[in-house]
DNA sequence: CTAGAATCTAGTCACTGTCTAGAAATGTAG
DNA sequence: CTACATTTCTAGACAGTGACTAGATTCTAG
């Protein structure tokens, strides 16, 4: 902005890296990343990355944590303006992380790429945290008997991938020219017909 | 087997480089997939997969349809061998996809790579057969009126998309300890359930 | 038997990620 | 202000990769 001057010290090499690298990221996908490409257009030699990056897998892992931050974000700030009964919030956050899903299909495919990954524990709170809000939406829901008891989990695990499920789709472009926000809708609608308790068969 | 002599010319290169890539392609992954060290474990030169594939992407592409043949493969053993009535065949439907995506889940990201791949019509179309026996069920699920009509293949889609993430979801780890055929079974239940048409509001 | 096509080898090129040594800038006592 | 230590960056090197080319070898029609 102010300082067009290149200086020998870049000054915040880091986080241009990272800006830069996710914008290469949605055009080029995770296989058009090359650090060397990187570094060429932030205007430093190759070999600068790795002062602040050991790894190239360093700063894909950053960039996923990154991204889990502002979905984190999203989710909670749709949560946070969502009005309504119980199926009105889950259905905010589905259409939120629906849309960050097909914004960032790249970003979102990082984030959620290497399975266990017990070397990263940041991500792993980088997702833990970025879900947080959900998490105790649903958790709210069975409180409140919105929900079928049974395993209280294991149906925030039905609902969690079922808007995983609806985002593949999406992003795969398997949806044709149907409009995503009444998919996601009326997806989840129907899933949340099947979880509420029914008073007889 | 037969012949353990190297003779000039291969005789099966292409069969055996995918079956090659295929065993590799389990345990390292997409990333640890080299065309050179592919070669050089078939005992063949380095350029001779280029007869056979003109790019690596040609090889990853050949990898998929295969993989797109196998699960079709087994879809129809699952449900040509299922009985009981529409739930229990979707059902069975649900456990071969999922057994499929986390025995081989390095495979199923390659088939579903997220790309429009207009070059690749031989991906759709063999994309299409595999889930030609489970569409099927579907459409006839919902002729039976055992599916609530709005929308058919909205629901197919959102049926495709829950399972889609179940086996998602699972192979990403986040399943714990519970037993994967249980929670299948548990989560198109209760999508089942709220896709049944019911008498009363 | 003999062209011609199919198949494989060997060499080359640009590119990548990683490693190393050293130069340049910054920070920190004295 | 000076001298030293640390951080940050540069430059060069290395093995490895995918892609391309020319040419040797084998197979296969005619």
């Amino acid at each position: 902005m102010s300082e067009t001057i290149t200086r020998y010290h870049h000054g915040n090499l880091r986080a241009e890296l990272l800006a830069c690298a996710e914008r290469k990221l949605e055009s080029t996908g995770v296989q058009g990343l090359s650090l060397r490409e990187l570094a060429r257009e932030v205007g430093v030699s190759h070999g600068a990355p790795r002062q602040h990056f050991p790894d190239k897998q360093a700063l894909l892992d950053a960039l996923a944590v990154l991204g889990l931050q502002r979905l984190g974000s999203e989710l909670d700030a749709a949560l946070g303006a969502a009005e309504g009964d119980f199926a009105d919030r889950l259905i905010a956050f589905a259409r939120a992380y629906v849309r960050f899903a097909t914004t960032h299909p790249a970003l979102l495919e990082l984030m959620f790429a290497r399975k266990d990954r017990a070397d990263a524990p940041e991500l792993q709170e980088a997702n833990a945290r970025a879900f947080a809000a959900p998490s105790a939406l649903i958790a709210a829901g069975q409180a409140d008997g919105e929900i079928d008891g049974e395993d209280p989990d294991r149906v925030a695990m039905a609902l969690l991938a079922t808007i995983q499920g609806l985002a593949a789709v999406i992003t795969g472009g398997k949806i044709g020219d149907r409009p995503v926000d009444s998919v996601v809708t009326g997806t989840i609608e129907t899933l949340l017909r099947g979880l509420r308790p029914r008073p007889a068969a």
